[in-house]
DNA sequence: AAATTAATGGAAATATATTGACATAAAAAT
DNA sequence: ATTTTTATGTCAATATATTTCCATTAATTT
């Protein structure tokens, strides 16, 4: 993923590389500033993209665990940890689903809306800012373009993240 | 991270929000597609990514623990485990500085080598080819220009990984 | 209605990410 | 030369990522 001669298909293999290496590292960064964004509130990037789905709407009123997963693209024992965590610490309740006991609805108690409208989204705006310094509307725009063209490469290659986040509205 | 409503400074907030949340779900399914595309050889992207930067011109008498996390910025301690493992499968070896007796060379044996260049190289190369389909040479640079962006910002947030990142010449 | 198959969420094992702390070694200051 | 400060890599605790497996529930098939 780093350095990778040039032995394939000439230029665009190095620039392949050069790309996946800077997901990798901005990845990375990513969870590292973001999470220290928001250490005073002790939440870290997984917590703040669980409570940030839990506000969309359509998940307002209770999101099953599955749905969520396919959402932000993790793994549903992965969210389940995440989840009994933010329960732990009150910011979100489950409750069984009426029409099908197998399955749970997550969902927001008032601690955890307090904490995302009153707490997190001043922090969240100003991280944004910081991080997307010299960020016109129109680079913005291209990027997002770029990593939606992107991603739907990506579920191509993995099926079954596709057919769920289908499932998940997004 | 996700459902932001507008409320700061307009549409421009609605799109740095997307923009993290899209970044977010591609760093997820960049793990998940490229390590499952390694899987036949126990290979996963952190082990990639540090294989990688081993082969590098610079690394390849044997790179610092502090440079190459600086380099993949990671941190040492996690770095540690990753190379721990690496170690332990016969891929990289440790030697102490000479020069500084608290520094260890990090170096790809034999081994690790004929893994990188036999066995890795190719199935990366198909991989970037499925995860970029669709993208031209210039879709490529034009990503790359923006996640290089977002990566000086970032490292604006954090100095630590600024300074660490110079030293390690990249 | 009963049997079979599939879906749901969580447990367990393992890998990887962070931070703080520590022992040892080197650099800097005195 | 000695003392103080900084650097280096690892340990430990915790959070998060995957996969496989399991118990329970629902859907489908017979």
């Amino acid at each position: 993923m780093v350095k990778d001669i040039d032995r394939f298909s000439g230029m665009s293999a190095g620039l392949s590389n050069r790309l996946f290496f800077r997901l990798y590292q901005c990845a990375n960064m990513l969870h590292k500033t973001g999470t220290r964004a928001l250490e005073d509130h002790g939440i870290t990037t997984q917590q703040w993209a669980v409570l940030g789905a839990l506000t969309r709407p359509g998940f307002e009123d209770g999101a099953a665990v599955g749905d969520m997963a396919a959402f932000l693209l993790v793994s549903r024992q992965n969210l389940a940890g995440v989840l009994s965590r933010l329960e732990a610490m009150g910011y979100l309740e489950r409750v069984v689903d009426e029409k099908d006991g197998r399955s749970r609805l997550i969902r927001l108690t008032a601690k955890g809306r307090g904490l995302w409208d009153g707490d997190m989204r001043p922090v969240i705006a100003d991280y944004y800012e910081e991080a997307l310094a010299g960020f016109s509307t129109e680079d913005r725009i291209h990027m997002i373009h770029y990593l939606d063209k992107m991603l739907r490469n990506f579920k191509k290659i993995d099926p079954d993240a596709e057919s769920r986040s289908k499932e998940a509205a997004e």
